[in-house]
DNA sequence: CTACTATGTGGACATCGTCAACATGAATTT
DNA sequence: AAATTCATGTTGACGATGTCCACATAGTAG
C-alpha cells in the first residue's frame, strides 16, 4: 500500500486511490480531496497534479469498486453448478455487496454525477453488467440485453432503498427476508418469465 | 407565494419551504441553506429559529414533493377506467415524476439520510406508496404489502438509474422505450403474475 | 552545467453548515 | 400604561471544503 516515498516521483496516483478507498470504508461516507491528501500523506493540492478535480478521484475510486463487485459475484456464483442457483447465488450477491459496503455503492452511482461520464467508470461498469447478460443468454433469451437491464434496475433498487433504510409501512424491516423475495423476482425476470 | 412581510412575525416558515422549492426546481440541485435563506430576503440564520437544521428544511420539502408525487398518480390514474389501464399509468406517472424533477426525487431518496427518519416524510412516503398497495390488492393478492414493495423497489431502481444516465453499453439511451419496458415488467409483478 | 518539466507546497478565496452574541418587535404581566 | 419576557431575526465568527494561483524543488534532457 505505502510504497516509494522519494518525495517526487512515487506512485502518488496510486496511493491516493488507494487512501480515498481506505478513507471511504472506513468512515463510510465519500471522503473530501483534502482528507484524502491527508490521509495519503501529501498537500492538499497535490491530488491535483494526477487527477481534473475530486469527482475524477472518486472516479477512479469507484472503478476499482466494480471490479470487487464483479470478483464478488464471481466468487458466489462459482461456489454452484446448476444454472439456476448459479443465478440466485449471483443476483444475491450483488444486493450484499451493496448493502454491506454501502459508501462503496454510493461511491459507483451516488450523485457525483461526472460518474456516469466516467471512463474508468464506463469500463468496470460494463464488466459487471455483462455478467447479467450471459445469465440472462444462458436461460435461452432471443434478446437477453434488456432483459439484463431490467434485472439490474431491479437489484440497484433494492440496494437503494435498504441501504437507506426507506422502508414502506406494511413490510417490515427483515431485510434478509426482504432481499429474498427481491432475488426471487429478479430471478424470474431472468429466466423470462416476466 | 410571497405574502404578509412584518418584519416579525410573518409566515417565514411556510416562505422558506416554498423558497427552498422553488431553488430545487431553478437549479436542478438541493440548495443549500444560505441559498434558501437568501431566496427568501432573510439572512443566513434565519432558518435556524424555524428548523433544525439544513437537513430538517429539506425534509420539509421533500413532504411537499411527495404529496406533488401522489398527485401526479392520481391524476394519471382517473384518467383512466379499467384497472389494467390504471396501474399502467400510474407506474408510468411515478416515473416520469422523477426524471421530470430529478432534484426533487434527490431530495426525497437522496443521501440527506436523516429522511428516512423524518417524520413529515415517513408520513407523505407512506401515502404514496399505499396507492401501489391499493393496485396489488385490487388485482387479488393475498398478501399486498411484499408486492408493492417490490414493484417500488423497480420503479425506484428505474428513475435513479435513468436519471444518471447510467445506460450500460448494449441497452441503448431511449428512455421512453427502457420506461415502456420497465413499466411492462412492474405491472407483471404488481398483478402477480411474477 | 543549464534549462525545462513534472510534481509537490503554501497561501488565498468563495462557499458551506453551524454556533454564539446581540437586537428588536410583540405578547404578557402587573 | 409601563415593564418584563419571549420569539424571531441579524451580525460575526469558526472550521471545513473545492479550487485557483504563485512558488519551490527534484529529476531529466540538452
Amino acid at each position: 500500500m505505502n510504497t516509494s516515498k522519494a518525495y517526487h516521483h512515487g506512485n502518488l496516483r496510486e496511493d491516493l486511490v488507494d487512501a480515498a478507498l481506505a478513507a471511504t470504508d472506513r468512515d463510510g461516507a465519500v471522503p473530501s480531496l483534502r482528507a484524502v491528501a491527508t490521509l495519503a500523506g501529501v498537500s492538499h493540492n497535490a491530488p491535483y497534479r494526477h487527477f481534473d478535480n475530486h469527482a475524477d478521484l472518486l472516479g477512479h475510486v469507484a472503478a476499482r469498486c466494480f471490479s470487487g463487485l464483479s470478483k464478488a459475484i464471481k466468487a458466489a456464483t462459482d461456489a454452484h453448478d446448476e444454472p439456476i442457483g448459479r443465478a440466485r447465488a449471483g443476483l444475491t450477491a450483488y444486493i450484499r455487496y451493496g448493502l454491506q459496503h454501502p459508501a462503496r455503492y454510493q461511491l459507483m452511482f451516488g450523485d457525483i454525477s461526472p460518474l456516469a461520464s466516467h471512463e474508468a467508470v464506463k469500463g468496470a461498469g460494463a464488466q459487471a453488467f455483462e455478467s447479467l447478460v450471459s445469465a440472462a443468454r444462458g436461460f435461452g433469451a432471443d434478446d437477453p440485453y434488456p432483459i439484463a437491464f431490467r434485472v439490474f434496475v431491479m437489484l440497484h433498487g433494492a440496494v437503494d432503498l435498504l441501504r437507506s433504510k426507506f422502508y414502506p409501512p406494511g413490510v417490515g424491516d427483515d431485510d434478509d427476508l426482504l432481499l429474498e423475495q427481491i432475488v426471487d423476482s429478479a430471478l424470474n425476470m431472468l429466466r423470462g418469465r416476466v
